[in-house]
DNA sequence: AATGAATGAGTGTTCATTCAT
DNA sequence: GATGAATGAACACTCATTCAT
């Protein structure tokens, strides 16, 4: 286990601090150094450039994301009723959110200052794009193939649902921050069980009592 | 009406192409005059700052679907027959994509440069998603009082349905360049109206073929 | 007739000025640019770096020399007594100590300053060496043709002189600034003459009274 | 007598490495430490600055050209025909030359790096002129009072004798490095002495066939 | 309206040097 | 002696904006 060591950790924190107040572009390195309590040389010692102590802010919260992503999907239809697969799906969107939550102030760099600044966003979001549609058109043939769906195009519905997802926990967790959380995961289950022409069957898809 | 004169559009008309070349932060005001012919100065003559400039260059996109969209939802749901209403829903999916198309490069810009940079964000993303958003929960609201659909959250689901749109266009408009349009027209909308809980009764609800 | 700007011909004359207190590693732009009395930014109108305005602030001075050089040699071995050849190197070598004389702060930057620093001194000195070169085998070659003189290698005898020339310069103009410069001139074209085994005859070879 | 530390010379030839390769100005401590295999502090044990690095760098070659000159010169004209005193004169040129061939990397930092640089110019460059300007002078006076030569001013024929070496060798060795070098002794030595009217006598002053 | 020379505030980055371990 | 993380002063260069013509 390399230890990172306490002065890059500190770096990293006042940057994320300092790029939520500023804005990217706004944001000094001065400004960074400084609220990090370190000197101006010392910065370069970790990293190469602002650019890249940006990328590696937001690191931290793209990798729970991902790895959080391919642990709970691994089994997500190992259940053969429908009511094992929507608790499953509500865990998934659940952790999404609270990992979201918990990173806000990253999430928000990388949704607001990320897309936009041209070669970061290619490198940073595109990225991101990519990894999570592969994910998601993975689960969604997975699904197809257990008889739980049946999706004309898998790729179109990656996106559509990726794009429903960013983009609505972009507003309700960054512009408008008042929305009864859980409503909302379990509205999301809801809304792409649906649009997915889901199979509900005849049983009972009675939303899990899960906070 | 004062027509806008020659150079304030070969301005607009240089500076989409340098934003959509360099992105917003490295677009040069000089780079925007030598590719419009003119002068330095001449720019300020029309515009008070670079902002200034990347806004109405986004204008034109922005007023376009928005009319579009209050034009074409105004008898969205006039027809009774499911039937009906999936061909308005099209011609407005349709629309707003052949909208997209036609404003490829401003539409890059807007959401690929208008996202992010700070103070432009909060003036011109989040105008247009909460115009947007407001139009599309009207609609939903409409929809449900002439019971075509049950919805629990209006709010919510006006977020999911213009986080679907708009990344889904930037993907399969702007990145991944590819896609067979009338396909993804017609999966968007069936995707929309099953997410929606669109009550498609017992009527034959078959795309229309138009273009 | 390009007219040089008034504002470019002030930023070499204050480049030459700062370079030759301060040596052009400790020389700020910002120095130049307030000995000059324009703005910080006037600057990198003129020049694209701090490296181009030292060569800039060079090339008076180098062409000087060149021009004179070519004009001087035209002619240097169209007499047939010895005399007069004498009297022609004699005005050679005074014109190349009076334009050093006249450029001495530029002459002391090129041969002080231009000397090292790296990637400066290929693209000058060495150029200067080159032209020198050519010109000076050009006529030693010319005066062995006429029978002046017997030389084994002109490349080397060229080699020679150039550094006997440059070094004896740099030396009484720039480091010993007090030597008899018309005494200079005569010990410089005997000692060359000399050198080169030039055929003084049985001519009485006495130097012109020229200032 | 206390050895040079291994790392201390570790240190030095790291530093002629690398002042070679990038030049006074553009070479980093960072480079030579590493190059060395040592750490960024461990230079400052040795050396008080990158300049005395350079300093201490180029200082065996000067003493190895000093000492060889001071031992050579000292029996120059002890020989009392011509020959003599071009076999001794011709041994010191070759001596001098196949020390700077032995060092040349050493001898383009002096000469192409140590010229310029402000501070580093004044206490290196001249240190040497001066000191081999005296040297010269002194067997110039020694080989006047001996009757082999007439000179009207010693001052200003050693500046011609220094200036004529110093830049020939600095061209054929470090700029044009293909001459044959043996030519080249042989050519200074005549130069020279014709310059300095020498009187050849009516002996036959060939050259030896030393290599 | 148009010009384009001039402005000057703003900042990322470098690297020689130090010093606690 | 050796280390290497930390320092922080120093500076070239950019470019949006202004304004006299």
């Amino acid at each position: 286990m390399t230890r990172e060591p306490k002065t890059k950790a500190a770096l990293i924190e006042a940057a994320i601090k300092i790029f939520e107040q500023k804005g990217f572009q706004h944001a000094r390195v001065s400004d960074i150094v400084s609220a990090a309590g370190v000197a101006q040389g010392t910065f370069y010692i970790y990293f190469r450039s602002k650019e890249e102590i940006f990328r590696e802010s937001c690191n931290g919260f793209i990798n729970q994301i991902k790895e959080m992503f391919i642990q709970r999907t691994k089994h997500l239809f190992d259940g053969d009723t429908a009511d094992e697969i929507i608790r499953n799906l509500y865990q998934v969107v659940s952790d999404i959110i609270d990992i979201y939550q918990k990173n806000l102030a990253v999430a928000g760099l990388l949704f607001r200052e990320g897309i936009g600044n041209g070669r970061l966003f290619k490198e940073i979001y595109e990225d991101i794009l990519s990894i999570f549609l592969s994910l998601i058109e993975e689960q969604i043939k997975k699904a197809m193939s257990k008889g739980f769906m049946s999706i004309e195009d898998t790729e179109i519905a990656s996106v559509l649902l990726f794009g429903l997802f960013e983009r609505s926990l972009f507003y309700f967790m960054l512009i408008h921050q008042k929305t009864d959380i859980s409503k909302l995961k379990r509205i999301i289950v809801d809304f792409v069980l649906k649009a997915l022409s889901f199979d509900y069957n005849n049983q009972c898809a009675s939303m899990p009592p899960i906070s």
